[in-house]
DNA sequence: GCGTATTGTGTACAACGTACAAGTAACAGC
DNA sequence: GCTGTTACTTGTACGTTGTACACAATACGC
């Protein structure tokens, strides 16, 4: 409970208690400078990277510190999110109809995700109840203006489309990690089955992966764009909540 | 390479070399014990508690003794899969109109995450190139017969439908998982931020994010069924593919 | 200078995957 | 039955993780 209280002060109050009249030793760090540590370290290497030990290390200072500042790993996680969520760029678009609105909120959700594909791993329950996240979340509703959706619905809704840029976001962020683990790509890890596979696989048995795995094979292989899974949902999302918004979207 | 060449024939050739002259110590195990107990732990305990020592104890026997039956823990989570894959029912609807059949693909899927949480949390790239897979994605693909669509797009629809059951699954997974972690119900992790919330929390500054989360709130709080965000999900998916397949599918 | 509050450090534990070397059981040929 | 070969089993060991706990270092109020 005073956990609970802890974590929360330390998400809408980052600069702690006034300074001035201070008691014991002054402190070598404040809880930014371990937020962003955590936050470069993870965009240059990657979540699993972000241990206690490597984030004291990257600020000299020996793991154990970090707990002065932070409760635990989780809370620190949940101050690197939070802090993203607040440094999102948040462009208005009232005099927009809703379909440029909802592609302006996927994007600017898909841009998070590209520059730090680390924050579309960490689970999507439980977030930080920070002021980035309100902010998003306020941000994000109202993209649903006038779209003629019940409050219950218009958060279903925005759950739904943001789900979908975490999903996509979530699977390439699996590939690049599968990459960084072993060292080699997604295409060298299919060439390299390939030739095994076929010795196993018969081919009269499975026409239809046959002849489909093939063609979306040699597209990705020909001329693959890895965004093309999140471009074409994304289409599929918006139309799919156009059969729901229908005509009541007046903008 | 003898790595890939290993891994395959684990999933092509459950029952391995023909029985009869064999020279050395009889095995102890099956590589398919050892795969049901991975999958017996995993459905009882979450992925988490699979780990080399505890599958080896529960098959009582020393951990390193796995490895005489699979070459590392990402093959037998390989294996693993693959068997859920293989053991899915694929009741085939050659007759119905498309949309019922997606429906159905999509539930047979959730049917599989509902019964193997864990199985979601796996990542979707380099997947197990297994007999499991094989039959799962032909039988997907068939459903999409008459839709209208050329391989290519086939098979993108296909990903979209099932990444989004998959997604949907995951976020489920990861509610189970902090509850079984922390030993309290999302409800209550709610319940106890809330008085916190409102201390910090201006009503003003985010007046759409407090009328609508009320009401998602209380809508969750009141009559809440846990695969609402799935249905509705679904529904838009659907519908969504619907604007691609428009009237060219025919049945 | 002294007590006290705060920050920094070192050590320790249990769990993980798995490399390596040694031990053990079953067959083939003699 | 004996021995050599092969395969399965085991014990030990390393480096990694989060963090509990006891203690050392520092700065302020008095």
């Amino acid at each position: 409970m005073a956990e609970v209280r802890r974590t929360i002060d330390l998400l809408w109050f980052p600069d702690g208690e006034p300074e001035g009249k201070r008691r014991g030793r002054r402190p070598g760090l404040t809880v930014a400078r371990v937020v962003e540590a955590g936050i470069a370290l993870a965009d240059a290497e990657g979540l699993e990277a972000v241990s206690m030990r490597r984030v004291a290390q990257e600020l000299g200072v020996v793991p154990m510190t970090l707990y002065t500042y932070v409760p635990d790993k989780s809370a620190l996680l949940d101050l690197m999110l939070d802090r993203l969520y607040l440094e999102m760029p948040r462009a208005e678009h009232p005099d927009r109809p809703w379909r440029e609105r909802l592609a302006a909120v996927a994007g600017e959700n898909r841009r998070l995700y590209t520059t730090h594909p680390w924050a579309a791993t960490l689970p999507a329950s439980r977030p930080p109840l920070g002021p980035g996240l309100m902010a998003k979340y306020e941000h994000e509703l109202r993209a649903f203006d006038d779209c003629g959706l019940d409050d219950v619905t218009r958060d279903a809704a925005l759950t739904f489309l943001i789900g979908f840029v975490q999903a996509a976001a979530r699977s390439e962020a699996d590939v690049r990690a599968a990459e960084a683990r072993t060292g080699s790509t997604d295409f060298e890890w299919w060439q390299e089955r390939g030739p095994v596979f076929e010795l196993v696989f018969d081919q009269h048995r499975y026409p239809t992966a046959t002849r489909v795995g093939a063609a979306a094979g040699s597209a990705m292989g020909a001329a693959y764009e890895p965004g093309h899974a999140y471009e074409f949902g994304l289409a599929r999302v918006l139309d799919g909540l156009a059969a729901l918004i229908g005509t009541a979207g007046s903008r």
